[in-house]
DNA sequence: CATTTTTCATTGCTACTAACAACTATATTT
DNA sequence: AAATATAGTTGTTAGTAGCAATGAAAAATG
């Protein structure tokens, strides 16, 4: 199983630039190690990011919203009552797809839709008391199951674990945001 | 396999940014920082998945496959040739999604459908060699981006973070896929 | 060995996700 | 006042996803 990295790295292996990438840190170690980690960290993510997602499907959906829908309720939540963009924004989604999850929410009795009198083009959701009552009942669910997870973990551990998985997920969205799909710079063979 | 993980940080671990989040104390029946910790940990890990599939979105599919499909193709290459049912596990997806998923990688020429000689009910779903290049250029370039979102983390702190995203995953896999839907056991207050 | 049951995969159905493009209505610029 | 820009919605198309029902082959049962 692991020998399917063959195909990835060791065919053609030394393909990409070397590691020219500001390896300004002088943390020696052979620069090598950055494709390593690069690579390791990849795939551990995907591993994450498949199965917590498997995990959010089966859990969210037993409190009638989906996962997107859930999302969204949060941001809600969270910052209170933003305009459709700022939804949008929030989530990574396109504004007509964040306006269609808006109307489930709506449809359910989640969230409501008040008009910005500051604007009157825009509109405000906000979360209705049941909605935020919902949110609260799933987060705590969620937050119930992360808990069993990571009980046997170190103190230490699971404080670094949330650490360093903050700091990647601003890492990540400072630059995925930022060059957005244009980046696709790279077009070989 | 718990025991194992255990001293993965104790040897290399320690110093990142040492700003403990507080008084990391008394386990008091369940209180105390784990519900911190994994109130933190919840909240970070649904900021890097929903940026993280936002990139995945907007990049997988400069290349004619959408996630799932990307996905899926990755299993097929790593694991030569699964059964439907063995990919349907390892993308934890349903047979019938899992189906019509091959069948749109078959459609547009990266994997094939073969009888399996053992069992004349089952069949395997093996990549084309297109599929192979496809999934090998894609991968390359979301391992690109993960460098370049890396290389100016130290050394030392890539490798912590790979490690235990690898871990968190080892256990949500092994703890979500047990208690499979089940154990929606908390009924709130 | 014939029958029941189980298992593997597919198809029908329904609902949701998601982007792009076109559109309406209001704001802002010129 | 006219041109342009922005906020949100709707139309369209493709893909995601699960559940239920089906067909076919294998395993278990009598």
């Amino acid at each position: 199983m692991k020998n399917a990295d063959e195909n990835i790295n060791r065919s053609g292996e030394p393909e990409f630039e070397p590691q020219r990438l500001e390896t300004a840190q002088p943390g020696q170690h052979g620069g090598g190690s950055l494709d390593r980690d690069a690579t390791e960290l990849h795939e551990a993510l995907g591993d994450l990011i498949r199965v917590y997602q498997f995990r959010d499907r089966k859990r969210i959906c037993y409190h009638d919203v989906s996962v997107t829908q859930c999302y969204a309720l949060s941001a809600l939540v969270r910052h209170g009552s933003p305009t459709l963009n700022q939804l949008s924004d929030e989530l990574y989604l396109d504004k007509s797809t964040t306006s269609r999850v808006v109307d489930s929410l709506v449809k359910k009795g989640y969230a409501s839709r008040v008009p910005e009198p500051e604007d009157r083009r825009a509109i405000r959701v906000e979360p209705t008391a049941k909605g935020r009552e919902l949110f609260a009942t799933i987060e705590k669910h969620l937050i119930e199951q992360e808990k069993r997870l990571i009980a046997d973990f170190d103190p230490e551990v699971r404080q670094a674990t949330t650490r360093l998985i903050a700091r990647l997920a601003r890492a990540a969205k400072e630059r995925f945001s930022r060059d957005d799909g244009t980046c696709c710079t790279i077009e070989d063979e």
